[in-house]
DNA sequence: TCCTTACGGAGAGTAACACTATCCACTCGC
DNA sequence: GCGAGTGGATAGTGTTACTCTCCGTAAGGA
């Protein structure tokens, strides 16, 4: 296979397929000569994984790369491919997080039983989250116990959902295959979770109001 | 207050409220001359809410701003409300969805009796996230059934958290104060129950594997 | 009163990102 | 033998979200 048809059986112009060789997220095709060279279903397949992650989980090429090269690292371990994956998914303030806030969040993670490194990604978004919602939320109720209450529909329904995730994990299945899986996992199922949850909601909305206004971007 | 003092409370650049206003972000303040004008914490309020939206939620400004005209707009319901913000989050693929595809998804929003309408973005990014996950995962049960299957954690999760979030929902507040927590709860929640998975995942994976390595970014 | 500082408004400039277009020497396939 | 196509490199483009600079004016202290 060869760049173009490359690009016709992905849909990805070769343009772009040339600019992710320079950048580094796929690799050389093998060199039959000089200026010609053979492309297989692994170029395929990580044309769409790259697509999948960039279209759909909405990461930068940068992240995808990061990403990419821990999945191709056969020495990493599969909770070094979630962590790169969790860090190209959460969006970190740029500011440090206010330690009141950070300290409300760690006492909503401890009475979830949930332990997590003092440098999760996830945990400053979600400090970065609780102050913004804190300070564009109408009562002034900001105690832990308000939050661990406020949270709690919330953590209980991905409590429900973890345990399943991690049942559906393939154990049999070699490690190139399980790392893609779980990368697949993390970053498209966020995604999927969202969707689903506006689904559920505007069939909500169009259930409670009769009238069913067209909802159109 | 004037403008460099909103800079101050908000953490704002001042050149950047400039901008927010020149593109209709946020409402001029009363002008007291022909170069001051006074801001209030209605002002203070708005900008909180587009880093909101912005920054965690992901919004462009565009999309922020279009949110916002459906927010000001006191003849907007709370549904039109809700389809601004679906809009805004939901990233549709540029090409039309394969039809099959689309099949199998309203196959499975029919099996969980939700009813959507056909121009839901949300369906439609939907569609997408579930193509990607065909070609990428293996095994070659692509039934109707083998995904209504493989969905249902997910939807089991969100029918659950539906329910919790539709009565938490105030009803005794002013229409101003409801929409913007609409809006809020609609974008800014789905980054948190993002923001929590990973964080269950993240305790999950560290409690599984016990060598607690620290996974920063 | 003068004078420094700050103000708002407008336009141009900038940095990052993700391509996209052009050019080139080469080579495959008719 | 020759034209379409190939891989590789470099430069250019469009978009987004600011950021900078300028200007005439106004506020507030000395």
């Amino acid at each position: 296979m060869r760049l173009a048809e490359l690009s016709r059986t992905t849909g990805v112009p070769p343009a772009t397929i040339k600019w992710y060789l320079r950048e580094g997220l796929i690799r050389k095709g093998e060199a039959t000569a000089r200026n010609q060279a053979q492309y297989d279903e692994s170029h395929v397949r990580r044309l769409r994984l790259i697509r999948a992650l960039v279209d759909i989980g909405g990461l930068t090429t940068q992240e995808a790369r990061d990403i990419l090269a821990v999945v191709d690292d056969p020495n990493a371990s599969i909770d070094q491919v979630v962590g790169a994956a969790h860090g190209a998914l959460a969006r970190v303030p740029d500011s440090d997080a206010d330690p009141t806030t950070l300290a409300q969040v760690d006492h909503f993670l401890a009475s979830r039983g949930w332990t997590v490194s003092t440098g999760s990604p996830a945990r400053a978004e979600l400090a970065g989250i609780v102050r913004a919602m804190t300070q564009l939320t109408p009562g002034d109720d900001h105690s832990d116990q308000a939050l661990v209450a406020g949270l709690a529909p919330y953590a209980n329904a991905i409590d429900q959902l973890a345990a399943a995730e991690v049942e559906e994990l393939p154990h049999d299945v070699p490690r190139d295959v399980l790392v893609e899986q779980v990368v697949l996992g993390t970053v498209l199922a966020e995604r999927l979770i969202g969707s689903l949850r506006r689904l559920a909601q505007e069939s909500a909305f169009l259930a409670r109001y009769v009238t069913p206004s067209d909802i159109n971007r």
